[in-house]
DNA sequence: ATGAAAGCGCTAACAA
DNA sequence: TTGTTAGCGCTTTCAT
């Protein structure tokens, strides 16, 4: 601290002279309180109260090798899901006493590997990444420092970093399933940037497992309500018109109710429309969206768990699945005979 | 850092012994290159990059004072606006070479002051807030450890605290004069929980002020889209159907239309809506939201840089005011005579 | 311009 | 159980 005031902080030494004991043993009312007698310990813990005591973070962590604080990597903090993500993250992490810096990557591989060596710097003892592709850089920094590290928003087993998050491909496949057996057989399928994201591009292989018994078509938009809102355009006005449309993201599926209905198109009467995150927001929009529900709310508390566990106890956490699953609502209904 | 890894972290001794200078030296070229030689900075820098030095973040904070990092205390991530504004915060913040900590406070001044206090604890050197209102103890707090702490979406030069925002009297009041010009006369508002949040009391205080020439009802709602659409029951089954509806809020807006859109009720046909903030996704919902654009961009960048001029160079920075202006869309249009 | 050395506030051996 | 003391990695006088 930049020490303007005029006095300076209370420290160590100051308790231990005014509680009459040595600094070793404020030290440890403070860091392993048992290894004191009750008595003292009160005494020392009345002084530290009454002085306004503070322990000074940066001196703890130059000894403890602790500075109680981890880093997540997100590509956005403007999306509702990324945001919610964070915000359990945040909430459970403090329960562990670890503060969250918020660093974005604009889906930035380079960017990503520049911000994660920024806090590593600053000392971050963990890191929480978003899916498993990364820069050579940031897979090297991550083994080289040992840095506690989880990938989210993906489940892959096989990867080498602990992930904690839902399979994207089943997900998506779990939609286009939902369309299929309303007898949806040609789908347009609206996504956000594919590259640098293995969430979408997981969510687009798993629909391409499917192509054989649809008739896909794609469409890239940017995330966000403009993007699904301007992707309507496209899908209606190249090739026939589809009997359904899969946005790979609720906010992308609203954007293209807004677009559906500035051209005039009824959804579900028209064609179906479906999303994946389920937000909030998405059980009221009309008609309502049906979706696949991606549980980032108890992604973000596991994660902070796992991390704080990882950090403090030196415990790799094992991959962990989380269940994503379908929610219909009012925007997909059965294909009339006649579309 | 828990140094797991076998070979510990280079330090200063290593590289000062490498270049076969005194780490005094090598301090220097890192802090005040200019009071090195030219030849002897140079090599230095070679050593350093060489062996891939970072200087230790705690060690560097024991010594100078400086953490290089703030912290943030916003209501909460779940809304697109606060969302803009730390990635506005964030992205220029990090011009500075500062980090950026975020809390959330879920509106409620004591977790607000907590949150604070465990910031400065861990060393934050600056700190933002949202509002001008705040606990006693929060506000003794930052008086007391003289933490430079800007107060944002708010502009009041009266504040004991340098405000960087715009003027939420006046925005709202924007709103309403644009719907009294458009001949509505009777107006519902809904706005979000008014307790604890000095901004939306503020835009409420705006409204009263023009309450003889227009007939205000009032509902509260939580901010979100579900809020919005579920306020459209209370604004049309309480008392004779007003002429417009002003949201003090986009998403409650978007909700709103959602929820009126559901009724049957159509706009701007049926009554005229508007929201305020001006997110990104207002310009393609349908019909396209009018709305107070609100610069939480710009705002952002104008608080961290006031910040970082703050804690770097003690300049306390002057109250900034941000403008707000109206934009008008689709959602309001003139009162028909027989409404 | 450079170096030697004294801390910064704390933790962790080690001693008592 | 408690105290003494040696660092942690760096910045910063104060000499040279």
């Amino acid at each position: 601290m930049t020490d303007v005031s005029g006095k300076k902080r209370v420290n160590l030494r100051d308790v231990a002279k005014a509680a009459g004991v040595s600094v070793a043993t404020v030290s440890r009312v403070l860091n392993s309180p048992n290894a004191v007698t009750e008595k003292t310990r009160t005494r020392v813990q009345e002084v530290i109260d009454q002085l306004n005591f503070v322990p000074s973070a940066a001196a703890r962590a130059i000894n403890s090798g602790r500075t109680r604080f981890v880093g997540a990597l997100v590509p956005t903090l403007d999306n509702a899901i990324f945001a919610r993500f964070l915000a359990a993250l945040e909430r459970t992490l403090g329960e562990h006493q670890l503060s969250l810096v918020v660093a974005t990557t604009n889906s930035d591989q380079e960017l990503e590997a520049n911000k994660a060596k920024g806090l590593l710097d600053i000392g971050a003892e963990g890191l929480i990444v978003s899916g498993i592709t990364h820069s050579a850089d940031l897979r090297a920094l991550i083994d080289r420092a040992r840095v506690p590290t989880i990938a989210t928003s993906y489940f892959d087993k096989s990867c080498a970093l602990p992930t904690i998050g839902y399979d994207n491909c089943g997900a998506a496949l779990l939609a286009l399933e939902h369309l299929y057996d309303l007898g949806h057989r040609r789908v347009a399928v609206v996504h956000g940037p594919a590259q640098n994201n293995d969430r979408t591009q997981d969510r687009i292989r798993g629909l391409k497992l499917f192509e054989q018994k649809t008739e896909l078509s794609w469409v890239e938009a940017p995330i966000g309500l403009q993007g699904g809102a301007e992707a309507a355009r496209q899908v209606l006005s190249h090739g026939p018109k589809p009997d359904a449309i899969l946005c790979l993201s609720d906010v992308l599926a609203m954007g293209m109710l807004f677009g559906l209905q500035g051209m005039g198109v009824s959804v579900p009467q028209d064609l179906s429309l479906m999303g994946i995150d389920d937000l909030p927001g998405s059980a009221v929009t009309v008609p309502p969206l049906s979706t696949v529900h991606l549980p980032v709310h108890r992604m973000g508390e596991q994660a902070a768990t796992a991390l704080a566990n990882w950090v403090e106890h030196d415990t790799r956490p094992d991959h962990q699945q989380l269940d994503a699953h379908l929610i219909v609502r009012g925007s997909t209904v059965r294909r009339k005979r006649n579309g």
